[in-house]
DNA sequence: CTGAAAGCGCTTACAG
DNA sequence: CTGAAAGCGCTTACAG
């Protein structure tokens, strides 16, 4: 549709100036290693002079390889207050740009197996797909039994043999903890987020490891259940507080409910670090900026997407891939 | 790449199943009104027997038309702190998707007019382009006159003529300055974000339209320069109260320096609200989960977002499109 | 209103 | 190692 300042080369032009057949050409620019080094440098430079650019429609239509990878994103509402997704998101782009291939942005309810979204990466109109807040696994399993290939962000439940990619929520989750410890604190609580998905579940399981480290088990009374909103944070956290355990240290899931349940110990009369020490878990721009600043557990988001993009091309390569798990950080501040 | 379960339908087949001309079953399927009602019922029925779709590639390579629509994200790390990001590419990608077209997404440097992203988008391999966060115009320019359609994302600068979609920065820091003087403050004073950029300048701007409104000019000293960062707005704000001209109000470009300045604010033994008002411009997260919490100008950013996508369907359909700008609106909480 | 035919720009067995 | 040729699955003047 867009008028071009002058008509785009073809193979048959740089065949001509170059002395070689398209098929030549072809080989050329996709890098087969039989053609005479003459022929590739005589092809290369004539490629030089014109600007050529593939034509990626016709390469795709006969090759059968569409050189798209998409990135399937959920399209409820978590979507719009996850600040992780667009970084994410662009470290995957960044990736597959470096590498030739496109990524498609596909915003969807993948509810339905049978939905949309399913019949569009059925269609082999993608070479591969990668999601995002995986909530259903059947159209994913299906896609993989049929050879497409998938890479998740995140832990899947279950014991599935999909390839993902996920930051340690267990050892960033124990770390919290255990600093909270070896601050002094006695009576270290948690709020969990969503504990049904995988994130919320290994985060719980790193407290409670921090507890066994130390030769105990967490009183079951310790752990209140939050959403990662802020007002989950600061019910639970009133909650706690009314059990009276005599609650020292809190390590909240996300740095939003470690917000919500700071602004509950002052209501109560309470301060933070002093008599309550608190940890979050995002190291998000809030953690920075809140007073008091709270520490946090830092992921490499940017890796992520990196690692994300990383994986899916070693797997069109026909690599056999593992899963990553990323290391995370504690970043200190002032609320413990 | 991936493996059907059976392989995917043709023209071919179709035509074959309905009676038909391939030519016809293209037809049809592009919608074009001259086909015979009761063919294009028969076409349609196998069509959906088949659970047919249309192979891309091929339909791109035969048109010259590729479907896709590129958003353009500059590379630099505003990109990893811009909550909006995501929220309006998944607007756009959603609009897009109703109306069989795909979403690219291309996260690249876009400085340079000679640069790979500039290469890929003359190459003709996409529709149209969306640009967020438009720095350099030059590459926007030649595309436009070559033909591309592109719609940006903010207000571009000077007396250009693209085709824009913004949220009312001017009417909503308007809004938030006279609310302030709504609430009694007889020295309201603003901590400008980026004034370059277009955005930054529209709520100065409007800042200073409603003193012109009072019937006075706002002092200059009442003005500090920010650039949308914590530490810029606490800064600021300590150099607003270090000169001593009795500040009992304050707009901030955004929510972030507004939290800074509030910072700034209590170190100096003041309180928000009672000696000085503040209101902020984003409605972020932080603006409810801060305290005090903050009033704030809110944008309807999924709408915005939505525009984009609809304003380039209805370019790439040849009609004649003019710029929007979204209606903000001021959301009252604690700060003032 | 409809069909036969050419063509979009690549890729890839096939034969040498 | 290389070329001629067929073909990928659509679209679109052209002629009727």
């Amino acid at each position: 549709m867009a008028a071009q300042a002058k008509p785009r080369a073809t193979y048959s032009e740089i065949a001509k100036a170059a002395g070689v057949s398209e098929a030549t050409v072809s080989r050329v620019l996709n890098g087969d290693p039989r053609v005479n080094p003459d022929r590739v440098a005589a092809v290369q430079k004539v490629v030089e002079e014109l600007g050529y650019k593939r034509h990626r429609a016709a390469a795709a239509l006969a090759s059968g390889r569409s050189n798209l990878i998409a990135i399937v994103i959920d399209d409820d509402l978590s979507v719009f207050s996850d600040p992780f997704w667009a970084t994410i998101s662009s470290g995957v782009s960044r990736v597959l740009m470096q590498n030739e291939l496109q990524t498609l942005l596909l915003v969807a309810s993948v509810d339905s197996v049978d939905g949309p979204v399913a019949h569009y990466l059925q269609g082999g109109e993608v070479d591969g797909a990668i999601f995002f807040q995986l909530h259903k696994e059947t159209l994913v399993k299906r896609l993989a039994k049929q050879g497409m290939p998938v890479v998740i962000s995140g832990t899947p439940h279950g014991s599935s043999d999909f390839v993902y990619v996920d930051s340690d929520n267990f050892g960033g989750a124990l770390q919290a903890t255990k600093h909270l410890m070896a601050q002094g604190c006695k009576r270290v609580a948690t709020i969990t987020g969503d504990t049904v998905a995988t994130a919320g579940n290994q985060r719980l399981e790193g407290f409670l490891q921090a507890y066994r480290e130390r030769g105990t088990v967490a009183n079951k009374n310790l752990i209140a259940h939050g959403d990662y909103s802020f007002e989950s944070g600061k019910e639970q956290m009133r909650v706690l507080l009314e059990r009276d355990l005599g609650v020292d240290g809190l390590f909240a899931a996300n740095d939003l409910m470690a917000i919500g349940a700071i602004a509950a110990i002052e209501e109560a009369g309470l301060s933070v670090p002093n008599d309550i020490k608190v940890v979050g878990f995002d190291d998000s721009i809030m953690a920075q900026t809140s007073r008091p600043s709270i520490t946090s557990v830092r992921q490499d988001i940017v890796r992520l997407g990196e690692t994300l993009g990383e994986l899916m091309i070693r797997k069109l390569a026909g690599e056999e891939i593992e899963p990553v798990i990323l290391p995370t950080e504690l970043v200190v501040r002032e609320s413990a």
